[in-house]
DNA sequence: AAGACGATCCTG
DNA sequence: AGGATCGTCTTT
């Protein structure tokens, strides 16, 4: 049997917010270094951020250049810079013109959204890059597997209600 | 031009 | 509990 490589396309990214957050975990992400070897991470951890009246949503502040990329179709990607140290990697979702995106908070042995992006060597030049082109980050199917619990969001108190309580928070159990 | 602060992590 | 560290947005 050879392992199921089939990389994830714009069509299953721009669906449903919710939905592919929660499809993807347990999916395999695979970075290729500049240095040339690959490493592939399954992923534990992500969360939904749904459009622009979500206030937990960055796009909910309006359409800006670090925004931009979340308004359009899904399948690319979303990386900002926090606390001026940690490279947030999200993946765009949903139709052109509903800014959205999931942001992947753990990989398997990379717990917590600034280790990803640590771990993977994230920065800027990734901003907008096409998940199903690009040559140094991919996404691929891989078995449902695990089970999936759902949870509140971290971090976003600021989004008051009822956006604090949404249960937009995937993770295996 | 200056200030506030964040979808975090590590150390003490 | 507090510091690191800086891009982005808001206010002057």
């Amino acid at each position: 049997m050879t392992a199921n490589t089939t990389r994830l396309t714009a069509t299953f990214f721009a669906r449903d917010t919710v939905m592919v957050a929660r499809e993807l975990v347990g999916k395999t992400l695979v970075r290729v270094f500049p240095e040339g070897h690959v490493r592939r991470y399954r992923i534990t951890e992500t969360e939904a951020y749904c459009g622009a009246d979500d206030l937990a949503c960055h796009a909910s502040k309006g359409r800006t250049p670090r925004t931009e990329v979340m308004f359009g179709a899904g399948g690319r990607i979303y990386v900002y810079l926090i606390y001026g140290m940690y490279w947030m990697l999200n993946v765009v979702t949903g139709p052109e013109e509903e800014p959205s995106a999931v942001l992947i908070r753990g990989l398997a042995g990379f717990d917590g959204p600034g280790r990803v992006g640590r771990e993977l060597r994230l920065e800027r030049s990734f901003y907008g890059e096409d998940l199903e082109t690009s040559p140094r980050l991919r996404i691929e199917d891989a078995p449902a597997g695990k089970h999936i619990v759902a949870a509140p969001r971290i971090g976003i108190g600021y989004a008051g209600e009822p956006w604090t309580s949404m249960n937009w928070r995937f993770r295996e159990a």
